[in-house]
Parts: structure tokens; sequence; C-alpha cells
DNA sequence: TATATTTATACACACGTGTGAAAAAACCAG
DNA sequence: CTGGTTTTTTCACACGTGTGTATAAATATA
């Protein structure tokens, strides 16, 4: 530990902990009071932990005013149930498991939010897993969150492979995924229509003139980086453009991997004029790099994201970039679970595809004041 | 649910989901296999549940022939141990809480990261709660988390208002304060040294020349707030430039915030020439205000940021701030907590400084190329 | 062979809570 | 006051695991 300290570079002030009224405790060990349990309450009221049980969860079958006395008093000696105890018991743990491939990413840290906020509302806490893309450790972690008895599990799987391991516990605990489906399995998800979104985005590319439209897709093997990049062969096919293989190049899903796919396609003797990149950060990426060689956006190169993660308004300049609502996909997620959970039956699968919008910025029109331009919105209602 | 589908735009397809082999199930039940437990595998094995345990946790105190074959049969039955019975009787849950203000501010998914990161190496599962700032529902998030009996949280407290109930709850459950510590309040902490950090914020303004600098404080009551405040100050009086109470404003942590405090500074009738921001976010907000008006940055105005998140690199001019090495700082502070979980005895206080570095970028000094000048760098350990 | 010693397993209780069923208490009608 | 009904409480077991101690078995010692 002292190693350990002096390697930190850090002003470290030690003092032994102020003691206030534990000369009652045993002197060695730490200073935590002992909880009270129901059997405490029971021995002060007179009763039987049972009676004292059922009067603390308002059942009928104890005396009103017997119930009262046990409460008083239950508050009085400041009892805190053990959910520990009584997840063993009933079986239910109230916690839910969030498995997420990269907390860094704006977009998943956003997820994230919705979910934690959804599953607060609902009385479940999350018990979140940031797996790095591993696939051996989204397995590993699907089956530890089993063993802890999570009542269910968010998913954002990481590729297809996840498949192998989602199969096998499809009976251990309930699960939904969020982001990508899996084909060949029949479970239920909350997605995005990423076809549509890419084809959005690609359409709006061609309305403004652009012929060269460069891909920069997510190489991940799931199914918005499958369907990004169908979208975007949809919307050339159908405006009789030619799908060049070689305009399609694999990204990443970081600022880094949008830096290097853009080096490539600049590097073409026939460069792209227009570049549509699987997500905000590759674009962000794709704008640094411009910036560094002097490409102006969007004169020469007009760029758009996908995702719309905070500061993608804020970049130089302002991207244009597919719309999730990202908060309301994990609430949606959260309360699908959760009706999953309550619901006694065999439930029936639910699929729910969510509508993206095109937000237009001046990453991909001649800027003409910072004025936010919705150039085809899909209704939605609110959030959930 | 009906209902509930509906609103929310989408296609939804219902089918039954695919049973494969539950015939032995009741048919009204969900189609979840009962789990094996000790006692059935000590039924086949013809033994004692309890000889099961002490083989399963390698005791002395069973043959190794006996223990193989337990652990044989355990696997061939597919035993997975509840962890909710272990956490019950061995009294260690093996999950830490991590409370934040709010994820969506990059420097605290950040700090997430590295929480999750080292707990997981330690063997322990991270459950998140994220307060949104309000001080209420972090004390009832603290109270909630206790009674699900976390090993040891730790908290990115709101406010000074924190201390409160962090009071109360110092015997209930070990934690450890991150990013600000608590004036009158004997605990564990990591924390940043935001003096030294403000102050080479300010110092580097200085340096380039500028007398009027404006800082937008962090309004909320923490200690990194204050320190912020007070290292901008030390450095003027260091240098013999009067402090004006008029130049320090109140932001928040977010975009919006400091596009509104530039927006103040800016109508003063002698604005300042630079600003140093308590955070990143709230920087950013100002270069979006001073591109709107069209002011220069740097050479109208230069601006500094705060927690060096990773956009800070990428937006319009990309930004001077000081760096905090956030994964690392929730490594640390996890790895303190577990440490002190582990000590028997009742242990000393930790209180870790770790020292920030400043990065100085294009907003705060004319752009020669986008290299990377790191004016001061606190020498520092790698992670640990 | 009988006894002491070691080793391996069985037994029973514990963790804190929940709950069906038996028992006790209260109430009611005759 | 008796017998029946209803209300309230007690009793005992359960959830799945861990563990101190008693007991049985195996081995060593006399």
């Amino acid at each position: 530990m002292a190693g350990f300290l002096s390697v930190a570079g850090l002003s470290s002030v030690l003092r032994p902990a102020l003691k206030l009224c534990n000369l009652n405790m045993r002197s060695h060990s730490k200073s935590r009071e002992k909880r009270v349990t129901i059997k405490d309450i029971a021995k002060v009221a007179g009763v039987t932990h049972g009676t004292v049980s059922r009067a603390l969860n308002d059942s009928p079958l104890v005396k009103v005013e017997t119930a009262k006395r046990i409460k008083r008093i239950a508050k009085r000696m400041g009892y805190r149930p053990d959910r520990i105890a009584q997840s063993l018991k009933r079986r239910r743990t109230k916690t839910i498991g969030l498995i997420i491939p990269d907390i860094l990413n704006p977009f998943f840290a956003t997820i994230t939010h919705g979910v934690e906020e959804k599953a607060t509302e609902l009385g479940y806490h999350v018990i979140l897993v940031n797996t790095n893309r591993d696939l051996v450790r989204e397995a590993s972690e699907i089956k530890l969150l089993c063993e802890r008895k999570v009542d269910g599990l968010v998913i954002c799987p990481i590729s297809y492979g996840s498949a192998k391991h989602l199969r096998r516990f499809k009976n251990e605990s309930p699960f939904i995924l969020l982001g990508s489906n899996m084909p060949g399995l029949v479970v239920d998800y909350v997605v995005s229509d990423d076809v549509q979104g890419a084809y959005l985005a690609t359409t709006h590319l061609i309305d403004l003139g652009h012929r060269r439209i460069a891909h920069i897709s997510d190489p991940s093997n799931t199914s918005p980086a499958e369907s990004r990049t169908t979208g975007y062969k949809k919307a050339l096919l159908e405006r009789k453009i030619r799908v060049e293989e070689n305009l399609v190049v694999p990204g990443g899903a970081n600022i880094d991997s949008g830096y290097n796919a853009a080096g490539k396609l600049f590097e073409m003797p026939d460069p792209p004029t227009a570049i549509f990149a699987a997500n905000d950060l590759t674009a962000i990426g794709v704008l640094a790099l411009a910036k560094e060689r002097s490409i102006s956006v969007p004169e020469e190169l007009a760029v758009v994201g996908y995702d719309d993660i905070e500061i993608a308004k804020y970049v130089e300049p302002p991207l244009t970039t597919v719309a999730q609502d990202k908060r309301r996909l994990g609430r949606l997620a959260v309360q699908l679970l959760c009706d999953k959970l309550n619901s006694q039956e065999e439930t029936d699968i639910h699929q729910i595809v969510v509508q993206p919008t095109l937000v237009v910025r001046a990453s991909s029109r001649t800027a003409s004041k910072s004025v936010l331009n919705l150039s085809k919105v899909t209704v939605e209602s609110p959030s959930s």
C-alpha cells in the first residue's frame, strides 16, 4: 500500500478515523453498527418475527393497531430491511443488468442515462457492465449477472457473435436487446430504423447534388452497421447512382477511425465529394482530418454522421446527422423488460423499431447563419 | 400496453416465442429452468449439501477425490451458485455502488469507465446511480444501496449539502468520495488538485498578456468549484492583478450555461479578453456564442476550460484545458475502497490528491499548425 | 486387539425475510 | 356458558449457502 501511494504522486494525509460512540464495540473490529432485524423488533414488540414481517408488509392478517405499533417501534429502532434476504425469499432482486460495449461513446452514455432513469422510476437498480467490445467478457458477464439473479437484462450486443451465448441464456433470465437485433434469434428488442436513417442521410446528400458519396461503415458485425450500409446503397440505387465498393471503407466507433478512414478516401485518385459516416465520432474524425488538410466543409466536402450526440452541434462545422432519441430508446427497453417481468404468462415477443430523423447542420450545406433546419422529420410522440 | 405501443410509432411484430424442450414444464408458467442447487448435487453424489459446499469451496476438510467427484457432478448438472444466497451468508455482496451527478457529462462517463473497469478486475459489480444533481435523491439512494448491502460506495457528491447524509451513513457502509471532498468530514477521498489546476490555467492566460481575465465559475457548492475559483484568484493576486468580482460569473456543468454566461460577459462595457471556464462544457458554450457573434478565438478572446474531455480537442478552435486523468481517478477510488474493505482493522483515512496538467491548444494561442503543446506537465506515474 | 489419533462426512443451525397452516384469542348467537 | 365463527398471532419451515461441532470411518499407536 505504501508503494501504491508513493507512485501516485500525491499528498496523502493519514490520521486515525474519529470514533464517536463505539465503546460497546469490540475494538479490533470495524465500528459498523449491528443492523436491527425484524427479530429485534419482534422482541421489543412482544410478538413473533412473522407478525412483524406481515405488519411491515401491510398484510391484512395483522390487526391494524398492532401493525401501527410495530411500525412505530420499527421506525424508532431505525429498522432497514435487508434487501438481500428479501431477494432470496421473494425471488426478485429488483435489479437489472445493463451491458454496453463502450460507455465512452456518448451514444451509449445517453442510452445508459435513459435506462437508469426509467429503472429508478420503476424501482429497479442497474448493474452496469462495460464490455469494451470483448465478446468473451460479454458472455461471462451475462453468466455472472444471471448468478446474481438480476431480474432481467438490457443488452446492447457487440456483434452477431453474441447470438451464441444469448441463445444459451435465453431461459436463464429475461433480456431485451437494445440497438441491435440478432437475425435468427426470436427475442425482444428495441432498435432504431437504421436502413431508413441511412437512406435519409444519403438521399439528403444526393439532393444536394453529390454523386460521389463515400460511406465509412461500422465494421462491427451488427444490425445497425449492416442496415446503415444497406440504407446507403438503397438510396444510391433508387437514384440510379452506381454503388462503388471502393467508396465504402470500414471505420469504427471512435474519432481516430474516422480520421484514418478519411485519409484513405482523400488519397483516392477521384475522391468523394461527400461522406456519410456510420456514426458521429467517425464523422468528427473526418472533420478533423479535413481541417488538417484545409479541405473546407461543406464547400469541398459534405459530411453527415449518425446518432446526433450532443457535441455534434458544437464541432466545426456543426454536423449534419441522423438523430436517434437515445434516452428514449433506453427508457423503452426498460419499460418493455419490466412489462415482461410483471406479466405472468409466457408473453409474446415485442420488437420495436423507432424512426430516426435527419438533422441538417452546416457540415452538409453552406452555412446561412446557424439555423437548425429539420429537413425530414418523422413525427413521433414525445417520451414515454 | 396496447396504448403504450401505439404511441411509440413503431412496427411491432408479435408472435409466440419458440419453445424448444420445455415439455416437462407446467405450461402456464414461464419456461425458466429450475436452478440446480447444492442440495440437488448432494442427492446425486450421495452426500450432504454441507459436504458439497465445502467441496466446491476447496475446503481441506473434504477428501480430494470426493471433491473431484462432486465438482464433476456439479459441472455435469450445470450448477451455478446463487450469489444472493452466498451474499446473505457470507455477508459480502461483491458489489459497489457508484453515485454520480450527471452521466451525460463526459467527465463522469469517463470516471464511470475507470470505476467499472477496476471493479471488474477486483471481482466486483457496479450499481450505477445517476442523481441528476438531486440532493434528496442522492440521500435516498445511498440509503437504498446500504439496504442492498453494497460492500462499499464511490460517491461523486453533488454539493457540500451532501455532508449531512454522508455523516449519517458513515457507519452503514464504507465509502470514498471522488472528485470533491467535504470540509468537516473526516473521510477517504480521491480528488484532483483543483486550486493548482485553476492556477495553471490562469497563469497561462496571464503569461499570454491578458489582464482582464474572466472566470465562469461552477456555482455548485463543491470543493472543485470552490478550489478552481480560489486558484484563479490566487494566480491573479500573485501577479498583482486586481480581482474584479464582476468578472466572476456563475456557469454550470453544461454547454448552455457557458453560452449564457458568455453572453453576460460580452455585454460588459469593458469585456474580458480571456475567459477561464470551470469546465469544458461551459467553455464549449463560450466558443459557441463567440462564433455566433463573430468574436475570433483566440485573437480577440482566449478561452480555457477544465477537465479535458475527449471532444475538447475537436471543437473549433481546439480547447486549451486542464487535464485530469479521469479514468485513473475512478480506478484509484475503487482500489482504495477495496483495500479498505479487505483490511480487517479500523483503517486509517486516505486522502489522495492527484495533480492535473495544463494542455495548451489553439483556443488560447494563435494556431501554429495543430501541434499539441504541453506547457506545464506535472510528472505522474502511469496508470495504477 | 483395544485405544488414541487423525480424517472425512453428517448433522444442525445460521443468515434475514416471507408465508401456509395450526393454535389461540376474540367475538357472536343461542 | 357452550359451541361455532372470525380474527389475530404463533409455529415451523422455506429460500440457497456456509460452517462449527458431533459422529463415523479410517489410520496409527500401544
